[in-house]
DNA sequence: ACAGGATATTGCGTACACGCAACACTAGTC
DNA sequence: GACTAGTGTTGCGTGTACGCAATATCCTGT
């Protein structure tokens, strides 16, 4: 166990994420000028839309205000509408406009294709997907509990 | 295989390593008022010295001109010292010092086992620690050449 | 010795992550 | 209706991530 912190769960974690944050940052950049994080917004928004941006925050597990600036670009660059929650007046309700689905779309079939591809061939298995799926499932939820 | 984005495993690694993160950072800061990327570049360091900055790079996975700024943030605040490489210029060795080494021995003892205990918990035994950590390993590689 | 190419670091600009505090609004209690 | 507690959003400051270009220094072949 005391195998070192370079060979720990915790840094394994770290590269694995900077290494597919970093591609798909470059990927989508250079081919669409859109960040990976907006391109992560869009595909949630286009799973569920005319949701508030707190349930946003909840789906892929960012900060609201790091969300609301998000938002806010993506909004001046015509992607999503936001409108006023008429049943709570504190809430916006987030939605993807056809312009933002489009791109999306476009995303999904292009980038989306590229290295989804090469993630898709590192669980060996369906039994292994499954355990890695929970394994990470795990570490949320032992990161707000425990 | 069209499980939703949300579902995916993209998504699952990002919201893990973000809640791993973000508890580091919590924790640590809070009690040491060190970041969590500062505890990893502590946390090499005390596993081998004297290195140049690229070689920490190498280990973390993080981008050259992030970690200028933060060795040289950390210099400042008396935890490691750059001297020039005798051999190569243009490298700069980067060392731990007294204060330095101090501190991380505190920081893995003290919040290390906190969620440490946590992340140890996540593998269930020994063959699926292995199968997970190739994984991640796998998804670097992929992101890489892929 | 020297030119050309590779490498380590730095500076700059932009985008994210996050804690904190403020603000607006809701909901429950009296 | 006023009071209090709770929640969604925003503004601000700091730290990190990263691409790009510049600089300094190797290194290799000639």
């Amino acid at each position: 166990m005391t195998s070192g912190f370079a060979e720990s769960f915790g840094i394994r974690l770290r590269r694995a994420y900077q290494s597919l944050h970093r591609r798909a940052n470059a990927e989508l950049r250079r081919r669409f000028d859109v960040t990976a994080d907006q391109f992560v917004v869009l595909s949630l928004l286009a799973e569920r839309d005319g949701v508030s941006q707190k349930e946003i925050c909840n789906r892929c597990y960012s900060d609201p205000s790091t969300l609301s600036a998000l938002v806010r670009l993506m909004e001046g660059r015509g992607w999503v509408r936001r409108e006023t929650d008429s049943c709570d007046g504190r809430a916006r309700q987030v939605h993807l406009t056809a312009e933002g689905r489009r791109l999306q779309r476009q995303l999904w079939a292009a980038a989306g294709e590229s290295f989804h591809r090469a993630l898709w061939s590192v669980p060996h298995n369906a039994e292994e997907e499954r355990m890695l799926f929970d394994a990470l499932d795990r570490v949320v939820e032992a990161m707000e509990n425990g």
